[in-house]
DNA sequence: ACCTGAACACCGTTCAAGT
DNA sequence: ACCTGAACACCGTTCAAGT
């Protein structure tokens, strides 16, 4: 209990020495694995990466984490509870505020993209994650929508949302030369291709949107959108 | 020359010697790959694992390939050759093309889940690829969208097709366990949750769709298809 | 020309040992 | 209770050496 002999003597063998102040958690190994993900180029999150950003051992991890996967879910219901942070509280027009809960996934995934990159497929099952379901499905029953509808509306709804971020993030954690490259197929390659064997594109190559084009996620979002309206209308009689 | 002294005694120090007549090829390893991926679990196609296949030496696919990036994308461009080979030829109603190309598209990735994952953001700029790039596009413009319009919509409906199958893969392709626990967070976790926290998930819960369910993606395909309609017929007065 | 062997710099994970 | 050190079984990639 008594705090005294902290020497502060500089012959400290072990080059990394944070002293007892800095003790590791949940909290504070999500928070440096948000801060190296962000300057990870290409090869990502790893175990040493982390260990390095707090100053320990790489394998003091797991005693706070069972393994790598239930990590990087944490991280997941992170990036929901950002996205939900960013929305306004809900009631209002249902159309609205999937639009708004859709655009606020799509930037926080942006933002992250190299946690995000392998998001769209897992379900984080934690906090944040069943407060955003919630969110939609309350949207879907405002609606109009049964039950039954409304169940699978959002899952069709949110797995679009989640698989169209998740593939705009991983374009954008890919290392520069490999982004680059790939980017270059569609300005160079996809724009010089033979007019006999591909006339299509070749009419038109030139109005060829970039893949890292924002406006792509918001028109397939405003398609998404318009068609639950269409069928809202058709479902149900009283506004 | 004299291929004679090929004496067949079980003597052979080396446990692997397939003799001259397998030398490697691009072709041989990528069916090698695609082999390797069937029963690949969770950890996926390695060198090790496809020189195995081959009864070669891992090192020796450098010969035939860059890098592991670049067999990857030779190994998508097959999955679009998949794809087109299973779908009838161009020409007919536009719609029903576009549906066929989405769902050859999805079933090729969920047939191959460990090379799929990491595809839906990726552009294999290679044949088979450009071929059905400009089927999509040639679908469009048969719509009677302007080349502007046809490009964005080309741009989004195959992101589109490519994100969702992406991720249905990634679902397919995650280890047992892993795909278990997360399938059952909708049979359980989501259906035990407290009604005051979440009262919409709550009311919906028996309903959800499981993670898994092909209707999802036909579901989100069919709302895609009927944006597009309605907006080729608010853009082209001339049928 | 094509393949092999050895080496390099990494991974996630386990487990006995330190404090 | 919490962290460290060493070890294990892997990765992709490079490069000199074999045939």
């Amino acid at each position: 209990m008594t705090a005294s002999h902290a020497g502060r003597q500089p012959t400290a063998k072990s080059p990394r020495r944070p002293g007892p102040k800095a003790w590791l958690s949940q909290e504070r190994i999500v928070a440096a694995a948000f801060r190296v993900s962000e300057q990870a180029g290409a090869q990502g999150i790893t175990f040493q990466a982390i260990g390095d950003e707090l100053e320990a051992h790489p394998t003091a991890i797991y005693r706070h984490f069972r393994t790598k996967d239930d990590l990087m879910l944490a991280l997941l219901d992170a990036l929901h509870a950002e996205a939900l942070e960013a929305t306004p509280q809900p009631g209002g027009d249902w159309v609205q505020e999937l639009r708004e809960l859709a655009r606020a996934t799509h930037a926080a995934f942006m933002r992250h993209p190299h946690v995000a990159q392998f998001s769209g497929a897992r379900t984080a099952r934690r906090q944040h994650e069943f407060a955003k379901v919630d969110r939609v499905i309350g949207c879907m029953l405002r609606a109009g929508f049964s039950p039954e509808d409304a169940a699978r509306n959002y899952r069709v709804f949110s797995d679009f949302v989640l698989a169209y971020s998740a593939q705009d993030a991983s374009l954008a954690a890919l290392d520069t030369d490999t982004k680059n490259t790939d980017m270059r197929a569609w300005t160079v390659d996809y724009r010089t291709l033979p007019r006999e064997e591909y006339p299509n594109i070749h009419a038109v190559a030139h109005a060829l949107p970039a893949l890292d084009d924002p406006q792509n996620f918001e028109t397939a979002l405003e398609m998404m959108l318009e068609s639950l309206q269409s069928s809202a209308r058709t479902t149900s009689g009283t506004g």
